[in-house]
RNA sequence: GGUGGGGUUCCCGAGUGGCCAAAGGGAUCAGACUGUAAAUCUGACGCGAAAGCUUCGGUGGUUCGAAUCCACCCCCCACCA
């Protein structure tokens, strides 16, 4: 597909952190197709956008016609990575796990193809081939290679195991065995010599190859992602209003997108090479034309656009943009009854106003109905807001004077279409009220 | 187990009897500027529309009045053993 290799790609993409010996596998990739594996443990009913590089990295992996296999952690999301965490972490009930695991299944097929002729991606759970291990098997046959000491030095585990006030405990001190167990089994099933994953997993994927060696005979790669960092230091892929997740259930279409369109200057161009299946070429062009045009880049709207065609497809993004073009273009009358109905479905937050909450509004100060339905963080805010004139619904500003006139303004006769009202606080922050 | 130092509003961190809803910084929210940026400037920042109500590890006490004083308890840190 291209005229530069697979480790030239995403070297060039800033897309390898680690790797182990590098030209041993950059060798091992380009003689033959290859099969490696990712794991996605479920520790959500969702992904988040941390795991789209991965993700998106064995789509990278399948166009160079290797073959990628999803691992969704049906065993290990039961006992918990301790990998770089500070603390133990609670233990979810089985039944939770697999109704997650069931659900990272459908997410994570979404990313790569299953109908390649030969090299077509396959979904695999780590629960099928750990649920009937025995115990004295697993440390006989499993256990017997793993150096405790080799085990404690990893840098891993080692702030859990050197600080004062917290510990590891036996079980997630075992969860690398388990994870390199995967690799090991992967590697007799499928002939899977590769595994990629976040440089926080480089302490579990060395176990899985030096396992896959000792147990198999095997030559077994690893290769890690760098971790996403932003240039104002803050984590990434966390807003104030939280985490953005894959589903659309629970992070919309629109928010998605908006999340990518507000990138940072100084990140957009990276994201583009970490988020996008755009040519290095291409994102190279994009980012010259920015620095040569005055005003407002183009590279966040391209971002935007490409992931979140990845992640929702065409619908999504048109969703998505029809919500940011109504509300952004600053024009409500453009906007159609119909439009009013689709925006609703397209995700943008909506509270319904019954009857019964009607005759209600008469006691309800402003600052309180739009605080509760999550416009801000308290009353006081939207006061702050109404004192700068920074409320407004269907286009006409409110002030404090307002604030005890709730039924007035979401009368039928000040609603667009006898039934919406659409509140804006501040410049983003949208949400319509209909009755 | 011993000795010393601590636990303050989202975070860091001042405050050691009234002038304290509590300095300062960060985060956050809103405004101006702008590109739905960044940087910068301005305002807000316990809750409440307001009257007012509730905070300074916990429980009791002293006092007209406590984050500040006393007693007991819980937790954290440092050094020693």
């Amino acid at each position: 597909m291209s005229n530069i290799t697979l480790i030239e790609e995403l070297t060039s993409r800033g897309l390898i952190a680690q790797m182990t010996s590098e030209s041993e596998l950059a060798e091992h990739l380009e003689n033959q197709s290859v099969t490696l594996y990712c794991g996605f443990d479920p520790t959500a009913d969702s992904l988040h956008i941390g795991s789209l590089v991965p993700l998106l990295t064995l789509k990278r992996f399948q166009q160079y016609g290797h073959t990628p296999l999803a691992l969704v952690g049906g065993a290990t999301g039961l006992i918990g990575d301790p990998s770089f965490k500070a603390q133990e972490r609670k233990l979810n009930d089985d039944a939770t796990v697999s109704d997650w695991v069931e659900k990272l299944k459908a997410q994570v097929s979404q990313f790569i193809s299953f109908d390649e002729a030969n090299n077509a991606a396959q979904v695999v759970n780590n629960l099928d081939w750990t649920k009937d291990l025995d115990v004295l098997t697993f440390l006989r046959d499993v256990g017997k290679h793993f150096s405790i000491n080799q085990m404690v030095a990893k840098e891993s585990v080692k702030q859990r195991i050197d600080r004062e006030g917290e510990g590891i405990s036996f079980t997630e001190f075992t969860y690398m065995i388990l994870q390199s167990y995967d690799f090991q089994q992967l590697n007799l099933s499928h002939g899977c010599t590769l595994q990629i994953g976040g440089s926080d997993q480089w302490g579990n994927i060395t176990g899985g190859t030096e396992l896959t060696r000792r147990m198999n005979g095997n030559k077994a790669f690893g290769l890690t992602l760098p971790l996403i960092t932003k240039s104002d230091g803050t984590k990434f892929g966390k807003t104030e209003s939280g985490t953005i997740w894959l589903s659309a259930n629970k992070t919309s279409p629109y928010a998605f997108y908006q999340f990518w369109l507000n990138s940072a200057d100084a990140d957009v161009y990276n994201f583009l090479r970490y988020f996008t299946f755009l040519s290095i070429e291409d994102i190279a062009r994009i980012e010259a034309e920015d620095a040569a045009a005055q005003g407002r880049p183009q590279a966040q709207a391209i971002l935007a656009k490409e992931v979140t065609k990845l992640v929702h497809a065409e619908t999504g993004l048109d969703a998505a943009m029809r919500i940011t073009e109504a509300l952004f273009s600053g024009n409500l009358e453009d906007l159609s009854e119909a439009d009013f109905k689709q925006l609703a479905q397209d995700g943008l937050p909506m509270t319904e106003l019954t009857a019964e909450a009607i005759t209600g509004l008469s006691e309800m100060p402003l600052t309180t109905l739009l605080a509760n339905e999550g416009l801000a963080a308290s009353g006081k805010q939207i006061k702050d807001a109404l004192q700068r004139n920074a409320v407004s619904i269907n286009g006409r500003d409110y002030g404090v004077q307002d604030n005890m006139t709730c039924v007035e303004i979401f009368s039928t006769a000040n609603a667009l279409f006898q039934r919406y009202h659409l509140v804006k606080v501040g410049k983003k922050k949208h949400h319509i009220f209909v009755l």
